[in-house]
RNA sequence: CGGGGUGUAGCUCAGCCUGGUAGAGCAUUAGCUUUGGGAGCUAAGGGUCGCGAGUUCGAAUCCCGCCGCCCCGACCA
C-alpha cells in the first residue's frame, strides 16, 4: 500500500495535484489562479534561489528591484513584445475603493488617468532604467538580475506549472556589440543547466527554440529542456538573446571608442517556480516526492519514537545530540540539513508525513537505539523492498560519518535514474512524418507511454515553418529545441524530404 | 473562452434517478487501553448540501441561471 491514493500509472495529472498537497508543497488560494506556496514548497524554492543567486553574483551580476507595476504605454514600444503578453495581462485602473450601493467598487472618480499593468516580464521598464543609465561604452556591459513575482493572466492554471502569479528569476543584460551579448545568454542557459542538473538533479536537453517557439521581441532564444515521467517536455528555463530590438524600442545606446552612438544588445533570462512542478514529475513516486538532498530544506529527519513515558526525556536528549553533530557536517557542499521532529503526534504518522514530503532520510529512533548506541534509518529513495519499507540499523558514529555519503550517492542516483528515463525515450529512425502519426497516433489515448522524438529538418521558415507547426499539432506535438550537439551529418528533412540541416526533439509538452 | 465531468463535515465520498428536513470512513477533541513502527475501544464536536432564483405543503434531490474546481481543446518567453 502506497502513501498516495493514486499512482502515476492510474491517472498522472491527479497524482501530480496528490504529490503538491500530500507533499504539503502548496495549496490553491481564495485567488483565482494562484497558489499558497506552503513551507515545505518555499523552502525548497530558497533552496533553488540560494543555490542561483550565487552563481549569478559569481559571475558579476548585481540584484535590483524593478516595480511590480508598469506604465501601460511601456508595453506599446516593442510591437512583437505587446503581441506576446497583451492577451494575460492584469491591469490596474483605480486607486480607490468606494461604498457604492453597499458594495466596495473602485472609485469611478479615482480612476488612473495612465492605466498600471502588473509586470509580466520587466524588459520594458528595465530597457528604459538601461537608456537611462548606460551613456558610455564604459558603463558596458551591464548585467542585472532580480528576483521577483510576475502575473500572467493564465485561462487554466496548475499548481507550479502555470499559475496566473508566480515567483522567477529575470536576468537582464547591455552589452556593446552582438559576440558579447551571445556570450552572455550561452552563460546563462548553462547556468540554468548545472543548476537544474547538478542541484535539482533534473537531466535536461540544452538548445535553440525555432523560430515559432522564440520569446516576444528575441532574436534568438535558447532553452533547457526536461522530460517528465509521463514523457512529456517541460520547459525548465530560458535564455534569450534580444538583439537590439529592445535597444531600438526604447533607446538604449552607448557612445563608442569613436564617439559615435551605438545600439546596445541585450539579453534576458528567467527561471521560475514551474521547476518545482518539474522536480515533482521527474523525482515523484507513489509515496510522494522524492526530494533530492541538494534542494531538501530537511536532509535528515529524526522521528523518535516518543511513548509518553519518563524515558522520553533521554531518547529526545539523544535525538537533539545527533541532530547537534549532524548539523556539524557537510555534505553537498553545503553544511548538513537535520531536524528532530518533536511535534506531539503519533510517530507513524509523522514518518508518513515525511515520505510524502520527501525527506531524502527519516530516521525512526527508539528508546533501545538510544541504549545501543544506534540509528534506525530509511532511505527516500529505496524506500522499499518489494512492497514492504526497508530499514537500515547502523551504530550512531557510523551514521554521523556516512551521512554526507548517503546524501550525495542519493543526489546522484536520483540524476542517474532520471537520466536514464530520458535517454531511453528519446526515440531516432523517424524518417518521415508518417513515422511520426504512426508512433504518436492520430486519436489520442494518451495513458499510453510516449517519449521524444529526435528528427532531422530542414529548418523551414515563415509559412513553410507555420505548416510544420500545424501538421504537428494535430499530433500534439511541439518542436522543443534544436539541440546544442548536433551530428555530423543530417539525412532528409522529415517534414519536406529534402536535405535537413538540423536536428531538432519533438514532443508532447507542458 | 468551447466540450465533458464535478461541487454534500477538515479530507475521500454515499444519498439525488423515485422530493419528507443530513450520512459513512478517515481526521479532530476527551477518556481508557496499547506501544519497535500508518493502533484498539468508548464518547463528543463539526455541514447556510457551491451561489441565486423557481416549482412544491415540503428541495441536497426537480427546473433555470451563475460560480469554482478537474480533464480535453484553444491559448500559453
Amino acid at each position: 500500500m502506497h502513501a498516495l491514493k493514486v499512482t502515476r500509472a492510474e491517472d498522472f495529472p491527479e497524482w501530480y495535484q496528490a504529490v503538491v498537497r500530500e507533499a504539503d508543497l502548496a495549496e490553491l488560494s481564495p485567488t483565482r489562479g494562484c497558489m499558497i506556496i506552503k513551507p515545505w514548497g518555499m523552502g525548497i524554492w530558497e533552496r533553488f534561489v540560494a543555490e542561483m543567486d550565487a552563481r549569478i553574483r559569481a559571475a558579476g551580476h548585481d540584484n535590483y528591484y524593478f516595480p511590480m507595476m508598469i506604465p501601460l504605454s511601456f508595453f506599446a514600444k516593442e510591437a512583437e513584445h505587446v503581441d506576446g503578453f497583451a492577451k494575460e495581462m492584469a491591469v490596474v485602473t483605480h486607486h480607490r475603493l468606494k461604498q457604492i450601493d453597499g458594495t466596495l467598487k473602485p472609485d469611478p472618480d479615482a480612476e488612473l488617468t495612465e492605466p498600471l499593468i502588473l509586470r509580466p516580464t520587466s524588459e520594458t521598464i528595465i530597457g528604459d532604467a538601461f537608456s537611462r543609465w548606460i551613456k558610455s561604452y564604459r558603463d558596458l556591459p551591464l548585467k542585472l538580475n532580480q528576483w521577483a513575482n510576475v502575473v500572467r493572466w493564465e485561462m487554466r492554471t496548475r499548481m507550479f506549472l502555470r499559475t496566473a502569479e508566480f515567483l522567477w528569476q529575470e536576468g537582464h543584460t547591455a552589452h556593446a556589440d552582438e559576440a558579447d551579448a551571445m556570450e552572455e545568454t550561452m552563460w546563462a542557459l548553462e547556468m540554468y543547466r548545472s543548476v537544474v542538473e547538478d542541484v535539482m538533479a533534473i537531466p535536461v536537453i540544452c538548445g535553440e527554440k525555432p523560430e515559432n517557439e522564440r520569446f516576444p521581441g528575441a532574436d534568438r532564444t535558447y532553452s533547457i529542456e526536461a522530460m517528465m515521467q509521463d514523457g512529456k517536455a517541460l520547459q525548465a528555463g530560458t535564455s534569450h538573446y534580444l538583439g537590439t530590438h529592445f535597444a531600438e524600442a526604447q533607446n538604449i545606446r552607448y557612445q563608442d571608442k569613436e564617439g559615435g552612438q551605438t545600439l546596445c544588445h541585450t539579453t534576458s533570462w528567467g527561471t521560475s517556480t514551474r521547476l518545482i512542478g518539474g522536480m515533482i514529475m521527474t523525482h515523484g513516486d507513489d509515496d510522494g516526492l522524492r526530494t533530492p538532498p541538494a534542494m531538501a530544506p530537511r536532509q535528515i529527519v529524526i522521528v523518535p519514537m516518543l511513548r509518553g513515558k519518563p524515558e522520553d526525556a533521554e531518547l529526545k536528549q539523544y535525538c537533539a545530540d545527533l541532530v547537534a553533530e549532524l548539523n556539524k557536517g557537510w555534505a553537498l557542499g553545503s553544511p548538513m540539513r537535520a531536524y528532530v521532529d518533536i511535534k506531539d503526534a503519533r510517530p507513524a504518522d509523522k514518518r508518513w508525513d515525511w515520505v510524502r514530503r520527501g525527506a531524502p532520510l527519516i530516521c525512526e529512533i527508539g528508546p533501545r537505539d538510544a541504549a545501543n548506541g544506534q540509528v534506525t534509518f530509511i532511505k527516500r529513495n529505496g524506500l522499499r523492498e518489494g512492497e514492504k519499507i526497508k530499514s537500515h540499523s547502523v551504530a550512531r558514529a557510523d551514521f554521523v560519518t556516512q551521512a554526507p555519503g548517503l546524501l550525495e550517492t542519493m543526489q546522484q542516483e536520483l540524476f542517474a535514474e532520471a537520466k536514464a528515463r530520458t535517454e531511453s525515450n528519446i526515440r531516432d529512425g523517424f524518417n518521415t512524418f508518417a513515422d511520426l502519426e504512426r508512433y504518436y497516433g492520430t486519436d489520442d489515448e494518451s495513458a499510453e507511454f510516449k517519449g521524444w522524438a529526435r528528427v532531422h529538418w530542414s529548418r523551414p521558415t515563415g509559412a513553410a515553418l507555420e505548416e510544420v507547426g500545424n501538421r504537428l499539432k494535430s499530433l500534439k506535438l511541439t518542436i522543443r529545441n534544436a539541440p546544442l550537439k548536433q551530428p555530423a551529418s543530417f539525412g532528409a528533412c522529415i517534414f519536406t524530404g529534402v536535405p535537413a540541416v538540423e536536428e531538432i526533439l519533438i514532443a508532447r509538452a507542458y
